[in-house]
DNA sequence: TTGTAAGCGTTATCAT
DNA sequence: ATGATAACGCTTACAA
């Protein structure tokens, strides 16, 4: 079976030729029944379904994809663009809609758009899964302009996942930035801390604007709850900026000005946790610690006190709503939802001790 | 533009029906000539080209692929199967392996297997890439069976990528634990340690089975270098064993019974070193502790001491291999290639102190 | 229930 | 260099 049949002159194609019509000879029934059958949907007489089945067992057929999709015009595959996949938060995001897809029967077909941010790259990556034609888009993805997007996708079902903007035309389910700054806030506060460090960039960098946002929503709360906050600025993720913004925290930690630091992502705790046991400097002890992220492997174990920020339910919206898009043919409005994490409790976070 | 154009009774679909002919008629010339266009790599006269691609501007028209493969019967996109993208090392790998794409000018299409172990649901996941008809396929998962998966994929350029098994039809790349558990054994035996616990599954179960290996040629190289060993098993991943584990490994520290513990894995160790904080056992003083893979975010913060597998050559290598496969229409023989990681040194591995 | 045949959007051959 | 046109493998009215 499965035999080269390059006797006909045609370029050898690397992939073994059989298709429906070897099925429905093998069968002696028409490839319209054999279709039928792996279609499911229309009944087919028991002993010709035995046939079938036999006939495909037989030559080890598979169906190709792109005849099906070209001749229904429609697919139920979603396409999912994703930034980083070394990256916790991507990998799980990436793990939770493969779950997802799976229970509303859709298929996930994802491109990577490599690291190093590249807007143009992510475009490259955007197009090919236009290409694809399938049945709708997924973006999860840190730097492409959503006007772009939305002119790409303007025919096509598309909900972006995690950007903290909305738009016009584009379905978006985003992490409420916001209201997680505040869970920190809350607890930093619980514990009697009064006077605190942030640190975060503070210009709103493409690819470091969340951070940017989560360090303006942690001062802010911080001195709505009534705390004196001395925020340090950390420009870029170089390991020069980050030391001289480790030097700064110990520094205060030392002269006794803050009693607690507040960091805007799980990574720079760590960090900085590390930086402080080289200086001596004790956490929780002499100093209080948050992240934010709570996605690292091993969050709990190290004892990081942090927000968890809810990328199942992202996934899990996300998903319901391209499901609802993609089974609607009549135009729903646009939707924009926003979900909020919980507080992970650590041992780097403790009450201020009376000094 | 891209008007919904069912006037003619047939099914709306999503999708903006803006073909190729679109693109044709736009332009006054014919779909062949577009098609030469985009593809590039026939001449086409500059007045031409001009019109064309105002055509496809003005249109917005993209490109269908799947009616590209049907007609091309190949593809330059590759597939890859791969395991749980919520895991560092899966993340890595698929970075790197989206980046060694672009290198050879391939698309990569991913197809993930949501986690819990189902060697089915596996199945299904390369069927699907299998029938987008792609060029080739990489496998990088645990636990498909080699034989399913050859037959799987008689006549489509293969790579298994990290299986510690060769197959006899199938191209692999893997990692070379003996060689990486060699690595270890002998950083922690140039550290003066002649009495180490190693902990590890002691059954090759399906998922563990990396471990398992690991564990043995840890072991066995241990006793070659004339070290006295004590095993420990770990019979899974729950906490109910990780904890008996971790108690064990206590209680032979204090009874001064070995002065360094061996993990399978960055995870175990980072349980250990929370464990044996928490117990009053100090690393690396009473205890020096190494792990394996180097590959959790902030391995050199925490200090591991462990061996960093070679991802990304791992990556690199298959990319490289799929490509020749790929173009080459001879049948080339099957490779078989292994690769070695690096030792990380790391706070938690000292010198044994004289007692 | 099953068969026939007309597309689906591209590519590639063969003329021109 | 460009234009017709026959595949490519499958789905889906429409007939039987």
């Amino acid at each position: 079976m499965a035999e080269k049949k390059n006797d006909d002159g045609r370029p050898a194609s690397a992939w073994s030729k059989v298709t429906m019509s070897d099925v429905a000879r093998e069968a002696n029934v028409s490839t319209a029944t054999v279709s039928r059958f792996l279609d499911g949907m229309v009944p087919v007489l028991e002993p010709t379904r035995a046939k079938v089945m036999d006939a495909i067992k037989k030559t080890g057929y598979i169906r190709n994809e792109a005849a099906t999709r070209l001749a229904r015009g429609t697919s139920d595959t979603v396409g999912l663009l994703i930034r980083d996949p070394n990256n916790p938060y991507y990998g799980i995001l990436h793990s939770e809609l493969q779950l997802g897809a799976a229970e509303h029967k859709l298929h996930l077909l994802t491109v990577a758009s490599p690291p190093g941010f590249n807007p143009q790259t992510e475009s490259f990556g955007l197009r090919r899964l236009l290409e694809q034609r399938v049945g709708g888009i997924l973006v999860a993805t840190g730097t492409i302009a959503p006007d772009e997007l939305s002119a790409f996708v303007r025919d096509v079902p598309t909900v972006v996942l995690g950007r903290p903007e909305e738009h016009p035309t584009l379905n978006t389910v985003s992490l409420d930035e916001e209201a997680n700054a505040k869970l920190i806030v809350d607890a930093v506060l619980a514990c009697g801390h009064r006077d605190i460090v942030v640190t975060f960039p503070q210009t709103n960098h493409s690819g470091l604007l969340i951070e940017h946002l989560r360090g303006t929503w942690l001062t802010r709360h911080l001195r709505d709850g009534g705390a004196n906050v001395i925020t340090v600025d950390t420009p870029s993720l170089s390991p020069a900026d980050l030391e001289a913004t480790h030097r700064q925290v110990v520094g205060l930690v030392r002269e006794r000005r803050v009693s607690a630091a507040l960091f805007t992502s799980d990574m720079k705790l760590l960090g900085f946790l590390k930086a402080a046991q080289e200086a001596g400097v004790r956490v929780p002890e002499d100093v209080s610690a948050t992240g934010f992220d709570g996605l690292l492997p091993g969050t709990e174990l190290l004892g990081l006190a942090t927000v968890r920020l809810p990328v199942e339910a992202l996934a899990r919206r996300g998903m319901e709503i391209i499901h609802e898009e993609m089974v609607s043919d009549g135009t729903l409005p646009v939707r924009h939802e926003s979900l909020v994490g919980s507080f992970l409790p650590g041992r780097t976070l403790a009450s201020r001790l009376p000094q």
